[in-house]
This record gives C-alpha cells, structure tokens and sequence, in this order.
DNA sequence: TCGAACTTTCAAAATATTATGAAAGTTTAT
DNA sequence: ATAAACTTTCATAATATTTTGAAAGTTCGA
C-alpha cells in the first residue's frame, strides 16, 4: 500500500470510530488529517483535502479546539490561521477522557446521587429494584470516574508502565 | 421525590447517556425500564409505558438481546414473550465491553495493523508522521484491548475490589 | 386444518444531525 | 478611512437515523 492511499484510510478509520463513539465523522477526520500532517495547515487547505465546505470546516475545527485536540497557530507576516494537532497519543486520550468526562459522566452521577437518596417503602419491590440499580450503577460510575480522575492526573510514563503491567 | 418520577428520571438519564455513547436512545430507555422492574414484562406493557410502537419495541428487544444484557422468558401456559434484564451492574458493563470491542474496537485494530506496515522514505516528513500516529494510536488500541479482555475474563470480585484499589 | 394469539418485517414518515455557501463580520496594513 | 484578506454565522439543504403501523408471518391449541 502506498503513503497516500494508506493516509486516506486511516481517515476514514479515524472517522468511523469517532462516529461510533459519539464524535462526529467530519470532526474525526479533521483530526486524523492534522494527525498525519506534520507541520500546520490551513482551512483552505483542510476544506480541499477532505472536500468539505468553509462553514463546516470552521465548526469542525472550533470544536476541535474546544476539545483541546488541536490549536490555532499563526505566522509571523501572515493573515492565515494554522491549525496543528498535538502527536501524543496519551495527551489526545487523556483529554478525550477530560471532556467527556465533564460532558456526560458528571450530569449522570449528578442525577444518580439524586435518585440514590429517594426513599421508599421497604418491603415494596418496585423499590428495591430500583434501590438496588440506582445504588449500583452509582458505584459504577464513580469507580469510572475515578479512573477518568487517575488518567488526567497521571503523566505518560504511568500510563504506559503501570497500566500494562496491570493489564498484561 | 416519590418513586414513579424517580424511575422516569432514571429512565431519560440512561437514555441520554445511552445516545451520547453510541447506542440508540430507545434501546438504552428500554433497558433502563428492565432494570427498574422486578419481574419480567412484556412486549404490549414495554410499548405502553414508553409510549412507542410495536415495530420499535420489537426491534429494540432484539438488538437488547443481541447485546447480551436481557432476555426472553416463557411462563407455562402462556403463549406471550416475556423479557427480563439482568440487574447485576458488572455483568452489564462486562457485556457491553465485549460487544464493543467485538464490533468497533477489533477491525480497527484490524486495519491499523495493516497500515503500520506501510512502507516509506525514513526521511520524507509526511511518511515519518503518518508512522508515528498509526504506531503509537496502535500501542494505545491494543492496551484498550487488553484491558477488555481483562475485564472480560475477570469476575466481579476482581472488578469490585482490584480496580478499586489501583484508582484510588 | 383452522383461526386466534402473538411476533416480525419493512416501506414510508418523522425526526435529528450534519453540511452548505453566501452574506456578514472582523482584522490589519496602508 | 478603506479595502483586501481572512473568519464566522446561520438559514436552508442534504443526509442519516429512528419510528411507525399495517401487513405478513409464525405458532399452537382444539
């Protein structure tokens, strides 16, 4: 397989699992693109390699900044805004984990601490069900966040030494 | 808060969580109904509580048990299906673990592993980029996959107490 | 073998998400 | 202050996903 081929591929990889993920597929291909790119590029240059329109690549690569995936840079004498991806693998998962963490985990263990504290008759097993989901999924999801909490904090020689011994 | 409200905020809470993970919004209302339910309900009662049509709750259940997380019980004399979901919160997790890696996490590794075979010129900038993203996001994808299997394989007192201790 | 009870299918409709591109907005050099 | 260079917005269009419900299919008891 030749570079620009095996290129095109993993874009539409990255694409896929992003939008299966929940991330959508423009977004995630922006991203793969950057990914391969070695130096900075621009809109104009984003919206030709992946044919897709000026408006959508700027929302896409918004988004991206808000997800801290990616940064805007800029060159001396120039008008143009550069867009430049971060390589590291461990930075790109730990700020997955941050934001979605912040988006979706968060709310849900909100809510599930209120449902926790709802109080009802004993002996009734429409309540004891619900007790016994609610209280363990709560447990669940704080176990989630905790590792999410671990992960953000940690630094890469963690993850890459501790985590594979643990899971070997 | 009294309890049928509780069980409706349970309801959209698992939902939403459940769409902004990939799976349709129905499917993760549906079961979050049968979590909440001590016995096993039926397809009409399933239809009439969440107020959707048979197709959808017939679809839905399938997929459900294509997933592993409930399944379909019988009661002598009884010519209806009924259907139940497992309540033990680390069997669910486990469950979905396997599923996804099955569906979305093995053919990406698929194809990486192809793609980091791809030969270039060690100095071309472009080739030395693309190698590095594609082996390095391939380490991080077979560590994802290992600790699926872990989780996989593992049984719940594993789960409750060694990775509780570890993220501590 | 019939028909009632129940389940499954699937084309069409409804909804939700994503993309477009022209127009408006902003910034900077002169 | 102006205009060129560039970015952002957003109503509309295109696409994708989900839902509906009536019809077809299946199963079982009599």
């Amino acid at each position: 397989m030749e570079l620009p081929e095996a290129r095109q591929k993993f874009i539409e990889a990255w694409g896929k699992l992003g939008s299966e993920w929940g991330i959508n597929r423009t977004m995630a291909q922006v991203h793969a693109l950057l990914l391969l790119t070695p130096d900075a590029l621009t809109t104009e240059e984003i919206m030709e390699q992946l044919s897709i329109s000026r408006g959508n690549a700027n929302m896409t690569l918004r988004d991206l900044i808000g997800w801290g995936l990616i940064e805007k840079q800029h060159r001396p004498g120039e008008r143009k805004e550069y867009f430049y991806a971060d390589k590291d693998v461990w930075n790109i998962a730990r700020q997955v984990a941050k934001e979605r963490r912040k988006r979706e985990l968060d709310p849900v263990i909100k809510i599930l601490d209120e449902l926790s504290k709802v109080k009802g008759e004993a002996k009734d097993p429409a309540f004891k069900t619900f007790n016994k989901t609610v209280t363990d999924i709560n447990k669940l999801a704080k176990n989630v966040d905790k590792t999410f909490e671990t992960m953000i904090k940690a630094d890469e020689s963690w993850f890459w030494g501790s985590i594979l011994k643990i899971f070997k």
